[in-house]
DNA sequence: CCGCTGTCAATTGTCTGACAACCCATTAAG
DNA sequence: CTTAATGGGTTGTCAGACAATTGACAGCGG
């Protein structure tokens, strides 16, 4: 059985699982998935560590809360355009500027490049309903992406186009949150006021190697979308 | 050994070997830490779910970044007081409200209580260098918190409050993340403007066995803190 | 009847040894 | 020079076993 196959299997076991009820024992599931207690128990590791199921030596396994909501969470990445087709809101893309720059001193650092390295800029606006919900900006180096490739498939995401292409494989993505005043162009964009409060992800996305790809900038109009974290003890 | 210092070990090891190295085979890692294989496989899924390390069949595992970025993200529940300890940053606790309130029906909702059933509610302001950084609100059931021990014991957190006592034991939190405008009750808290944009995170802790103990609404000021969370691929 | 204690089965935690699958470098053959 | 085979090293998985812990239950004494 593949490892990811596994994993769903397991995800959907939990979620099927009422909350604070005790999952079947160890040797039981593995028999019953076709897999070794070894490998089941490494398997429960990842879901005992997003705080899914927790366990008690003599006891058992219990269900601490239901898959659902970790899904949406932020711990996955998951492009805007997923997000709201997963929740059933109808999303289209306004306004898209697609452009190679030459990186400034500030995003070349960020991204680990020599000052002046052409990088592929894509702006463009979220709407939902036909309003302005989001501005979103990536900068990724050339070669990881090219103008013509943003222009004929592009749905509104960079980050499904670089997930397409399986080379480089990706490895995780470090998003910091603020809650910032709109400067004039983001106002623009979202056709709001100067100085009204937007909610910015500032996010760098990495290879599995480590090595950075991409570098976002999303601002989100406040009510069109709702990010939560799962936060776990100690 | 213990399962937390197997842990402690493992990140130090990731801590201290550059990114895109690989690092000692399982094998050799498993008698050099005096555990087996098996055990070093589960612990070391944990970091590779977190995207700390990557493994690969047939070549080995490599860290994929420092563990110091995610040792302050969002992931770990943490109180302010203890994430700003960690970083330098000296804070105080200014004006602090303690009382106990008959639920409204909103939050005996959340908290799963009969409206009207009994709370302790704790309000206070974080400062920074003499400023309001921060408007900290936590509602708990009674009986898992008392008046007298916020009065007596109180150094700013009602999470570290919890964390003390072990009964319950906490299992995780679920942090909702928004930018909104700032009510007046909070403006003056903060001492803003009403309408200025604030961060803004509800929070809900859930005990080990699924059951809500302490809503939470905390706003922070723009500049003062930085969040960020790591996302993985899939 | 109540409370305490020892026993026992069930469950998770860990270990051992082994083999399969895979990758990469080296070597041999053409 | 190019290509195929080979072998060592690594992760992925497996089966079986034992240790540690827990909760339930019977038995006993008060």
């Amino acid at each position: 059985m593949d490892r990811q196959i596994l994993q769903e299997r397991l995800a959907a076991l939990i979620a099927s699982t009422p909350v604070g009820e005790r999952l079947p024992s160890e040797p039981k599931l593995a028999k019953q998935l076709g897999v070794s207690r070894a490998t089941l128990r490494e398997a429960m590791r990842v879901f005992e560590t997003q705080g899914l199921v927790w366990r008690r030596q003599g006891v058992g396994t219990f269900v601490a809360r239901p898959a659902q909501v970790l899904e949406s969470g932020l711990e996955v990445l998951e492009s805007i355009e997923r997000m709201a087709e997963r929740i059933g809101l109808p999303v289209t893309m306004g306004e898209l500027h697609v452009q190679v720059q030459s990186a400034s001193r500030s995003v070349a650092n960020v991204l680990q490049l020599e000052p002046g390295a052409s990088i592929v800029h894509v702006a463009r606006v979220i709407l939902v309903e036909d309003r302005p919900a989001a501005y979103l900006e990536d900068m990724v180096p050339e070669g990881y992406l090219t103008v013509e490739e943003v222009n004929g498939y592009f749905t509104g995401s960079v980050l499904d186009l670089l997930l397409r292409r399986e080379s480089p494989p990706l490895g995780s993505s470090r998003c910091e949150i603020n809650s910032v005043a709109a400067e004039s162009a983001v106002a623009r964009a979202l056709n709001i006021q100067r100085g009204d409060a937007v909610l910015r992800f500032v996010s760098l996305l990495y290879t599995v190697d480590g090595k950075p790809i991409d570098y976002s900038l999303s601002y989100f109009l406040p009510g069109y979308f709702r990010f939560h974290v799962v936060r776990r003890v100690s």
